[in-house]
DNA sequence: CAAACAAATGAATTAACATTCACTTCTACA
DNA sequence: TGTAGAAGTGAATGTTAATTCATTTGTTTG
């Protein structure tokens, strides 16, 4: 008699459920969340639908990982661009870093950038998304804590403007832009939409926005040119 | 034979209808688009469920209408704020002026002022939104240019600045406080924990956005003290 | 009143999904 | 090879609304 789990079969376990992860990140990538039925995902991943079930205890779960993921490599990126280089690393300049990386990465994919920000979603993955908003905040946060400190930017409450900074960059980046494609099922319209900015519009807007930051923070125009 | 529309036929046809609003802006308010079901519209206008397709050609249409009444009587708010008191009325104060009514309504009606910047509704009502959004956009971006022509702002792109201040606003005085709640039904909870919010707390909250937005805009000093 | 038509009703239907579960297919081991 | 137990299947079921429509009720006018 017998059975026991081994290696191989866990690995093949392990295999599928990243492959029900992976489907569905695509399929977010692809068309937003709306895009991600079980039906899809499973369809994508070459499983039946019940499978999912074997995986996840729901499909909230399974989208929530996603959003978890994507999350990460998100916030991983613009954590890292906002790392001092040096030792005398201005705030100003990491700070600047850190949104130039954010807007690039959001306009580089508009789908998924407008999926984790705005994109309506059932309130399970919301909370996600209020955890992803708040990790941004927090990177800001400690900046701005460390730029007043340093005397870069002007006395304020680090936690208000972080918050604010979030909102200012996701409503500018992808705000205005997609709210009406996700309903056509033909989201590649969105992604159209987007690629016909250009490249040179696309670095001015980043300027802007990144002047605008700045600015809001009051950056202090004797510590940096 | 016959029988002809009249005064009073119409009339009534009308009252319903506007029943059917009030009934529906009522629930919206309390609980958010979510509460806002076909039956729960129904059941609160007194009539019942098929009657709403009397006067609607589907619920998307009777909800955009609440939308848009919400959004008028708000954006109206906030223009009328930031219209000009007297001949020499700086952009500045106009715009303070506009923002401080901005976030104090948001902050009288979190419940309200959460469905209409961040709740998750269907496409169709999505683009309201948008539409809403743009609404406050524009007010912004007119401030904006008449400030920098005046010299009170920096040089900038408005309609960017302009959509950046919307979102910053947003994001600052609702997004980070309701998202968990409209699951649970029990939407008595968001409204209970924005009030937790002390009177002082939240002019101090206006302040800093009102400073953050102004410096955002590059006020000059000069300008205004 | 009766004919003509509109408005209102609410139970039944539809729609779009997620989710279940009886059953089949795999694996591991003695 | 037999069998215990996991993994996978997918048709059937459940869920949550919106939406329909045959029927009833209400108005108007000749």
């Amino acid at each position: 008699m017998a059975y026991r789990e081994t290696e191989l079969t866990r690995a093949k376990k392990t295999l599928t459920r990243e492959r029900l992860l992976k489907a569905a990140r695509d399929l977010v990538a692809q068309g937003g969340f709306a895009a991600a039925t079980a039906a899809a995902v499973a369809e994508k991943s070459g499983v039946a639908a019940g499978t999912i079930y074997r995986h996840f205890p729901n499909k909230s779960e399974l989208v929530a990982e996603v959003f978890r993921y994507a999350t990460e490599h998100e916030v991983a990126n613009v954590l890292a661009a906002s790392e001092p280089l040096t030792s005398n690393d201005s705030c100003t300049q990491r700070l600047q870093r850190a949104l130039v990386c954010f807007a690039e990465r959001a306009l580089r994919g508009p789908q998924l950038a407008y999926a984790l920000i705005a994109e309506p979603v059932d309130p399970r993955v919301e909370q996600e998304r209020l955890k992803y908003r708040l990790a941004y905040a927090e990177i800001f946060e400690e900046l701005i804590r460390d730029g007043i400190v340093s005397g870069e930017f002007v006395a304020q409450q680090a936690s208000v403007s972080a918050a604010a900074l979030v909102g200012l960059l996701s409503e500018a980046l992808i705000g205005p832009l997609f709210p009406g494609q996700t309903l056509t099922t033909d989201n590649t319209s969105a992604v159209a939409a987007r690629a016909a900015i250009t490249e040179s519009e696309q670095q001015q807007l980043i300027q802007q926005l990144s002047a605008l930051c700045l600015r809001a923070l009051g950056v202090n125009a004797h510590t940096h040119a």
